[in-house]
DNA sequence: GATCCGAATGTAAAGGATTACATCGGATAT
DNA sequence: ATATCCGATGTAATCCTTTACATTCGGATC
């Protein structure tokens, strides 16, 4: 693998022109460049990214760490995000942290490295390293989070509105005449848990129905959702309003096990719209959230902070949508 | 953040030093690193990895590249590899390239630059620009694959036995009954779905019912079961064997929509085992990879051919296993 | 007491690219 | 004809670390 000393040489030129022709083009003569650039494709010359990030200070990089790489709602975000990297020419290293803070950590010294440009986290952890950087004064700090708008943090971040989105879902199923509802939530330290809990209770509390709601606290896994539905199902609800799809499908085998049918018996609302929510038994009913979006504009907020652009929008909130399909229904007592 | 100059320099002693108490202490005085390790820790120094890698031509990265990062069973793998990695001192760059053989190739290129130091694929297809690099006599390419085995590309690769496992889907369900079998494979040119294939055919010849099979070709994503379970009900088959537990899931929908229960009037067989797939209804009958282990074993691989030892296993081969669950039942004409 | 050895440490080159500054030559202005 | 300017290019410093080789020094050997 040549260097650019050799490019050079090869073209007869010095090696800040080999550079120029590949950062700055328009600064070097047609005829020089036309030159260079035969050279560079003959010879099979890269650019070495360790010399050049050592000399810029810069690596091109973006860390994206998630909770949980396994998660289905992620992986949509991420694939937005790796194409808006592209797109502004860095590439994404993904991370995996399980929920867990050392891992959360060593991640996160990555950036204190400088090993990557910037941080972008899904989820509502910051690791605890990063705080420095945050209150360190001048410029913001390279770190944008997905989804879980977290006011305290002081972090700009991108979501959609959750408590509206969440009233949404509520109302569905109040139109329909559901009266006795039960909500299962995210974990209680989830601020978009939160959000969306308050959205459900306003929405139920403005129809008269504060009292129709029956919540009960999960973690957004499937597994979660099986103990409360049994639960709830013992309190009569006629509707489950699950904070993800995962859990509503938990819900959904739940109420088989319990010989009952959705949405005959009961019905299931998700949150999140993954792929597969189509294929649920029966379709689930659920809040889409604009995932590859929230991934793409994660990367522009980072990208503009990293370019020194002070974005106006620090905040940015995106669309969701009310996807009805067929896990719910009017209950039984209103036909 | 403090260079190793100004470390050296509070520390009363000569870059080399430094170095060296960071990476080989034993070559230092127990007086010296305790007083260089202080400074270190004080100063909050961390060594510049663009720097190293510039001068020891490592970048101490792994590149993991999966055809679709939303596919839960990569996710899992992915985990495996991750603690593989950190264990050996590595880190995985993740990398999605949504069956896109330029983005594979945007990838591959990194190898190319040694921005990373090796490759890890799933899936079948080797980018296309790495053929020179295996094909140069001399130490091993660091090129693993993971899930795929394809004995033409030369790669070590870790894997299950695919046709074994594939028998034991069909054994069980012959076992159980079943004479008239519907099989969805993956695309006819993933070495492992014609592995399966094979494995299934074999069984089923040796239990004297080559005719029982009824093969159509799917491309493991939910949505393509759906329109060949249709056919296939339309066939009388009593079970169905899905080569991925997605297809299964886009199965057992079809099966609801056609107004059908399983498993009363049809068997369902994944394979895959997602973490998801107890949650489905009926829980899924599958077969079980070693997700992580897989993910694990290739990062060993790799690591090894990266250190020069020449591991006498370039083909590693894991334990399946069948797990009965409740979409497999005898057929109604059994019963 | 001279010699040798080895442990501990230092010196300085090397790794490859970027870029501020210097230089050069030709075109334009006066 | 001379001064000025500008575009194109070159020179060389710089980014930070690692490591081959050199040096130093105390102790063992003969």
């Amino acid at each position: 693998m040549p260097t650019i000393i050799e490019v050079a040489a090869l073209a007869g030129v010095s090696t800040a022109t080999v550079s120029r022709v590949l950062s700055r083009p328009e600064q070097v003569s047609e005829d020089t460049r036309l030159r260079v650039l035969a050279v560079v494709r003959e010879s099979g010359y890269v650019p070495n990214v360790a010399a050049r990030s050592l000399r810029t200070l810069r690596a091109a990089k973006i860390l994206l760490t998630v909770p949980d790489i396994s998660n289905a709602f992620f992986a949509s975000v991420i694939r937005g995000a790796e194409e808006a990297a592209r797109d502004a020419g860095y590439s994404v290293v993904v991370g995996d942290t399980r929920h867990d803070p050392d891992v959360e950590d060593q991640y996160a010294d990555m950036l204190s490295r400088r090993e990557v440009d910037g941080l972008i986290f899904l989820g509502h952890r910051l690791p605890a390293s990063l705080a420095p950087m945050l209150s360190r004064k001048g410029a913001a700090a390279p770190i944008v989070n997905g989804c879980e708008y977290s006011p305290d943090l002081g972090v700009p971040s991108v979501h959609i509105d959750n408590a509206a989105a969440s009233a949404d879902a509520i109302e569905h199923l109040i139109g329909l005449g559901h009266r006795r509802i039960g909500v299962v939530t995210g974990p209680e330290i989830s601020p978009i848990s939160r959000d969306r809990l308050a959205g459900a209770i306003d929405a139920a509390t403005r129809a008269g129905l504060r009292d129709s709601l029956h919540i009960r606290i999960g973690d957004y896994s499937a597994g979660s959702a099986i103990d409360h539905t049994r639960d709830l199902i013992a309190q009569d609800v006629t509707a489950l309003f699950c904070f993800s799809d995962e859990m509503a499908m938990g819900a959904l085998s739940a109420i088989g096990d319990a010989g009952l049918s959705c949405p005959k018996d009961v019905s299931v609302i998700g949150f999140d719209d993954l792929p597969l929510a189509r294929y649920f038994q029966p379709p689930l009913t659920t809040i889409a959230q604009p995932k590859a979006m929230i991934g793409r504009r994660t990367v522009e907020l980072l990208v503009d902070i990293l370019h020194g652009v002070d974005s106006p929008s620090r905040q940015v909130t995106l669309d969701h949508e009310l996807i009805v399909r067929g896990s719910t229904a009017q209950p039984a007592s209103a036909r």
